[in-house]
DNA sequence: CCTACCGATCGGTAGG
DNA sequence: CCTACCGATCGGTAGG
């Protein structure tokens, strides 16, 4: 069992889970794989846990949390409605940014949440969608953004690509996650054509 | 049991398979599920079809041809680059419309197909996916694209865009397919500007 | 953190 | 399409 920085038995736990559930999908991931991935035996993880699904609550709530910390230093600002927007897409890039691993799960896995966490995650999910809804729809109204397109397809495109982005995005890579999240709100907001 | 349409005993098998999987994951399926769904015992699913992953791979496999013959026809007119986009996405739209609960099924649960199926799967989507690269390095190339945005950024935004469609989009909205592939083709080459 | 174990459920087969 | 059943594996507990 190789050392995974300075993270407390529990943590170490919860972010081999984090690994595991992104690789192979919460259900299929079964507690002796992720003990096996920790060299203990899996009753031995009931010591640092209470269930696999608590593992799952931790990480759908914790990034649910930084989200919308995010966003809501974003609504602080009295800037335009472009700019809100633009400032969004790059604070919600960040966080996925700072746990790729974390986001795939919380994107993918969420589902698997019981009742109630899993009334009380949409609930969170459909809060967030909307006050970045409001943003575009302030964007429409002040004639910043066209009117004409559908602000439900607009908003849902926007996440769509939001959060597909920890499928592909190579952290490796030369273009680091505030640049991703600009080039990501420059496509969406001016789009692909030169004008 | 109630009658699902025209459709042969083993289709309405993979149909009901295609919700239970849409709605639970793959993993979290059971056979009892799929069975129970159709009125019948588990051990009765197995005269209709061989294994849980063979309906897996029926649902995967022939998605994906669906999509090759769109990308296929739009690849052969003599249209610029704009178009071609354009013309492609409606098409990719249009594949995922007629069968929303397979598209679904299709980009969420692919993961679990075993080998040698996963790797001919992801081969097939990393072609087409390359192709509409193609066309987007095209329109770069010949000045209607910017030539700023990062290439596999812009694939892969458009592919989490068209991919997240069917968990969105609600099929008895007032917005046809063709519209809705019009105005995501729109806002993502376009923008959500003003111009 | 371990050994020993539980009841439940899994995908699938045999044989009709 | 059914009854009867198999070996494997699941999440989790008891007790140390």
């Amino acid at each position: 069992m190789e050392a995974v920085g300075n993270l407390s038995r529990k943590e170490q736990v919860i972010r081999s889970a984090a690994e595991l559930f992104r690789e192979k999908g919460y259900a299929a991931s079964s507690m002796r794989d992720l003990a096996q991935k920790l060299g203990i035996e899996a009753a031995s993880l009931y010591s640092h846990i209470k269930s696999k699904e608590e593992i799952l609550q931790s990480l759908c709530f914790d990034m649910a949390t930084e989200f919308r910390k995010s966003l809501a230093e974003v609504e602080k600002k009295n800037v335009t409605a472009g700019e809100k927007l633009r400032l969004g897409i790059i604070g919600h890039i960040q966080v996925m940014a700072k746990d790729l691993t974390a986001s795939a799960v919380f994107m993918n896995e969420h589902r698997h949440l019981s009742q109630p966490y899993l009334r009380d995650f949409l609930l969170l999910r459909i809060n967030y969608i909307n006050r970045f809804k409001a943003i575009i729809e302030e964007g429409a109204r002040n004639g910043e953004f066209k009117d004409t397109i559908d602000k439900k397809l607009a908003v849902m495109t926007l996440f769509s690509s939001l959060n597909w982005m920890p499928m592909w995005y190579d952290p490796a890579s030369k273009i680091v996650p505030t640049d991703l999240g600009q080039q990501l709100a420059d496509m969406l907001v001016n789009g692909l054509k030169k004008n």
